[in-house]
DNA sequence: GTGCTGCGTCGAACGGTGTTCGTTGTCGAA
DNA sequence: TTCGACAACGAACACCGTTCGACGCAGCAC
C-alpha cells in the first residue's frame, strides 16, 4: 500500500516513539539542567522523568536511586573544576587557596550541588582526581601523611558547607535587594538584643552581618585554614 | 435527667479528653525524644502529632512550620552546652578548643540536631548565648572585630558539618562492626585505584581512612582552626 | 522462519511527607 | 445567655522515592 494523501485514521505505526533510548547520561543531563535553573529541591525523580517524557519508574533501570543520581551530579560538578597542577612547594599555600576558590566557583555554578554533596563522601572519578590534587599540594607543603589525609577531609567539608549555606539562604532566587533586606533585618535583630546580656553581639552587629554577599568571608575562612595548616606543618 | 445506671447509649460527655492542652513545650519535648531515639528523619509533623495523640494540623497552632520546629530543637541542644566562661586572654586557645568540643558533644548527644542546624543561622536564645561566648573568647585572643565576627560564623559551620557527617554515615544505627566494615571497604577502594593516576591516594589509603571512629580527626580540625586564628590574630 | 527469553519501558500503586481548609467544640467576656 | 475567639483536628491536596507487574521488542537458538 502506497502512502495515502490523507492522514490515515489509524497510522500504520501508532506514533512509533522516535525518542532515542534512555541512558545514564541523558538522565544526568536533564537533572543537571533542572538543578542549575531551579535548585536542588526542584530535582525529583518524577520531574526528571517528566522532563524526559517518561514515567519515574523508567529511571531506575539506569540509576540505583536518588542518592546515586545526586552523586553523579556532584561528580559532574567536580569535572568542571580545573585545579592547580603540578604542586609547587614554593607556592603551595597560594595553590591551596586557588583550589578552594575553584571548588567554590564550581559549586556556585551549579546551585544545589552543594546540597547533594554534603554529608556524603564523593567517590566519583572527578572527585577522586581533586582529592589526589589536594593531597599533592598538601604534601608539597610538608604536611605529614596523616595531616594531609585529615586536611583533605576538612577542606571540602568547609567549602561545601559554605556553598550549601549560600544556596539555602537563597533557596528561591533572591534579588540583591532581598539579600540586603534580610541582612538589614538580621542587623537590627542583633542590635536590639539586651545589651547587658549580649554586649559583644550588639557591639559587633555590623561586623557580624558584613561580607554575606561577597567573597570576603570565604577568603577569611581559607586564610584561616591555610595559616593553620602551615603552622602545623612547620612544627 | 439523672444518671442512668446503664451505660448511656450516647455518653453525656463522649470521652471528654482529659489530656492537657497542647503547647510549644510539649511538642518540642516529643520531637526531641523521637529525634534522640531515632534520628532526624524519624521526626515528621505527623509522627510528632501521633506521639501526642492528635493530628498533624493541631501542631500548626503552636509552631509555624517544620523549619521552626527544627530551630527549636537546635536551641534545645544549645541550652545543654556549658561553654567556658569568662574568657581568659591567657588561655583563649584552649578555651576555644573546649568550646568546640562542647558544641560537638551536645550535637552528638542529640543525633539529628546537626541535620536540623545545618544551613540555617540559629537565632534562638541559647544559640545567641553561645555566639556571645565565642565572641568573648575570640576578642580575648586579640582578633579584630571583623575577624571575630567571621570566625564566629566559621566555627559552628565546621562543628555542625562534622556532626552532620557523623550522623549521616550512621543514619541507621551502625554497630562498631558495621563502621569497621565500611572503613575497610573504603580502604580497599582507595588501594585498588590505578596507581599511575592516583599515586598519593593509593599510598595514603591508610591515613585517609583512619580516625573515622574516634576524635582524632576532629581534634585535628580544631587544631587547624585555632592555629589559623592565632596566626591571623598576631599579624 | 519460528519460538523463546531477557530486558528496557512505564502506568499504577504504596506508603510516606509538609501544609491548608473548614468544621467542631469549648470557654471566657459581655 | 448569647456571642465571639480560638485551639483542636479530620480530611484533603500536592507532592515525594520507590516497587510491582504487564507489555513489547530485540537478539539468539533451533
Amino acid at each position: 500500500m502506497s502512502q495515502s494523501p490523507w492522514q490515515p485514521i489509524s497510522p500504520a505505526k501508532p506514533a512509533r516513539p522516535p525518542k532515542e533510548p534512555l541512558n545514564r547520561e541523558r538522565i544526568v543531563d536533564a537533572a543537571l539542567r533542572m538543578m542549575v535553573k531551579q535548585g536542588y529541591e526542584a530535582v525529583s525523580m518524577r520531574k526528571v522523568a517528566q522532563e524526559l517524557q517518561t514515567g519515574p519508574a523508567s529511571l531506575y533501570a539506569h540509576v540505583a536511586n536518588k542518592k546515586e543520581l545526586d552523586q553523579l551530579l556532584v561528580d559532574r560538578a567536580a569535572e568542571t573544576m580545573n585545579l592547580p597542577w603540578p604542586p609547587d612547594p614554593e607556592r603551595w599555600q597560594e595553590q591551596l587557596k586557588d583550589a578552594m576558590r575553584e571548588m567554590l566557583r564550581a559549586m556556585r555554578a551549579m546551585p544545589g550541588v552543594a546540597r547533594a554533596a554534603i554529608g556524603e563522601v564523593p567517590l566519583g572519578e572527578a572527585a577522586m582526581r581533586s582529592t589526589e590534587c589536594l593531597l599533592g599540594i598538601l604534601k608539597a607543603g610538608g604536611l605529614s601523611d596523616q595531616a594531609a589525609a585529615w586536611a583533605v577531609d576538612l577542606i571540602p567539608l568547609y567549602v561545601t558547607a559554605v556553598a550549601f549555606e549560600e544556596t539555602v539562604q537563597g533557596a528561591a532566587e533572591w534579588s540583591p535587594e532581598d539579600v540586603e533586606r534580610f541582612v538589614g533585618e538580621l542587623r537590627t535583630f542583633f542590635t536590639s538584643l539586651p545589651a547587658d546580656r549580649f554586649p559583644l553581639t550588639v557591639a559587633l552587629a555590623g561586623a557580624l552581618t558584613s561580607g554575606a554577599d561577597g567573597d570576603e568571608r570565604f577568603e577569611f575562612g581559607i586564610a584561616v585554614i591555610t595559616a593553620g595548616l602551615a603552622a602545623l606543618a612547620s612544627k
